[in-house]
DNA sequence: CTGAAAGCGCTAACAC
DNA sequence: GTGTTAGCGCTTTCAG
């Protein structure tokens, strides 16, 4: 492996120089920089970024942790973070937690361990002292909305989607809507829920706790809760339901015991998933691209030490079709 | 920033005797251990893995390119890729190419530079003197079939997959039968491709170059399909389509225009994506999740010199609903 | 414009 | 069991 001492060497210059060619010096003669970049070409100089990261202090590699990578929202999350990273040259780390604890803190380590320099939390559900404590090694941004100070946050605005899913069902004539979350120890889960209740109160909406369901995240979930849903009465008019999968879970079984969508079961999803726009499922799109891109920008901004916002809310868009 | 010089000052023993502790090795007085780990405590010890990769000369990294992440296939391949990789203790960089072969040549480099100590290719377009050349710098594992003797290779038998599709139409009693694919470059699309033409010689199918799609991927670019498809005439009676979500959009577009499926058009997916039980699609299930744990166990066991199979066939399944 | 020299933090022969 | 010493390959003052 030859390293920058034998293109010295080769070259007839001093280690400090190739240095300097290789990042782009000015106050390099021409002929020195020449004789240089070719006896790199003709060595076959191959830099070792562990050598330069220790050297730096930092590696240009993000991180970004989700729970499920295999899950249309976060798959498309980092989709978005993956492409600002390319276009910033810096490489993406890619880690699942399945929302376990230890495998966060696996991966917080990576921070400490100066693998990567800086953090994207696609969800976690670590309290805010141990990422206050993990801040001090690197910048994190947060894709949900959490206590800590430390950390940026960039989000969805859950509790406009609430509404914004809730006002519709009302305006079709619903007063009796139930709710469907995936983790309820989320940033997400949390405000969604916490949302829902407060517009139920203060809509006086009817309610059953039968109508709650947390944890569901596949078809398969959702035509278990139509199964749950459907044989019990009181029944709700509509469902609002965090996941576009689930929803169509519970349309597929819902329809198969011939009950009619909206007529008889109003349902609305979250995000705008392509398997919406086939099953005619209103639902509410959420910008999950620039969500991950935004994300990755202002991590990138952070370390380049330029100012941002601390807190920012990304909007959402009703989609309606014929499911409500 | 404490080292473990400081820790050694503080403990009274050699740098070594720290380095012994940290990487717990045997022969070291328990005294000296219990000191050192005590002085680590006390200055609140981290090692820097940047320094321990230049020193060790690996990074305990791989890396993996796709084409996209924010695709049912390449995320499903990830996770399991990243599942194995929790397990093993090793990172996951993961790098996204839109088919470009520049970036896959910037993802290349990852490892020429020692950032990753191997490579998982999910799909890769760059031809086999480019991989040959790169693997010289750590090892490879392709998910496609290629012709590259120097990385192994794990995919799934898509020979076998268009051929199950094939008999389940023409057992339907199907004579014409048009063809979906996505990526004509790529491993999968090449193997699939080149398998259909080659059975539908083999039994004498009817066949008109109308019939034929490249590059889709979404339901949008489906229902385009049907729209071109189902004008024209002579029409297929069925169609082996390489994307549940593109004969969902399919399907779709032909329903919407009143054809009845499978009566007037039988549709074939792949995948056995979640779409396709909602809309009753019959495909080709293809162990993904497999794949990618595979893939990345094959890696590992690379890595240490393990005796590996250097060709690996999965196997497809057919999955027959009211599509066909 | 250029080079000497001192790091960056850790590992691993080798000798005792 | 333990310490000395020489790396790993590159960056960056500082002096000229």
């Amino acid at each position: 492996m030859t390293n920058i001492t034998e293109i010295a060497k080769k070259a007839n210059v001093s280690r400090t120089t190739v240095s300097r060619v290789l990042n782009n010096h000015p106050y390099v003669k021409p002929e020195k920089r020449d004789a240089v970049l070719k006896a790199m070409k003709e060595l076959n100089y191959v830099p070792n970024f562990n050598a330069i990261n220790l050297s730096r202090g930092k590696t240009n590699v993000f991180g970004v942790i989700v729970p499920k990578i295999n899950h249309p929202f976060f798959s498309k999350l980092i989709a978005g973070i993956g492409e600002e990273c390319n276009k910033h040259n810096y490489s993406l780390l890619v880690h699942q937690s399945n929302n376990d604890p230890e495998q966060e803190m696996e991966f917080f380590n990576r921070l400490k361990y100066k693998l990567i320099d800086g953090l994207i939390l696609g969800s976690c559900i670590s309290p805010h002292h141990v990422l206050d404590e993990i801040s001090e090694f690197g910048n994190i941004v947060s894709c949900e909305a959490s206590a800590s100070k430390q950390v940026a946050h960039i989000f969805i605005n859950h509790e406009s989607g609430i509404k914004m899913a809730i006002d519709h069902l009302r305006n079709q004539g619903h007063q009796s809507i139930g709710l469907c979350i995936g983790n309820p120890k989320s940033g997400v889960g949390i405000s969604r829920k916490k949302s829902f209740f407060h517009f139920r109160n203060e809509y006086g909406l009817k309610w059953s706790d039968n109508w709650y369901f947390e944890e569901q995240y596949t078809i398969e979930n959702g035509i278990e809760i139509a199964k749950l849903l459907l044989n019990k009465s009181p029944r709700p008019a509509a469902m609002v339901v965090g996941s576009d999968y689930v929803a169509a879970g519970i349309i597929y079984e819902a329809k198969r015991q011939g009950i009619r969508i909206p007529e008889e079961l109003a349902v609305i999803g979250f995000d705008n998933q392509p398997i919406s726009k086939v099953i005619e499922l209103s639902t509410i799109h959420q910008p999950i691209k620039e969500l991950g891109q935004t994300a990755a920008n202002l991590l990138y901004n952070l370390m380049n030490n330029k100012d941002v916002p601390n807190i920012n809310k990304l909007n959402l868009k009703l989609i309606k079709r014929k499911s409500t």
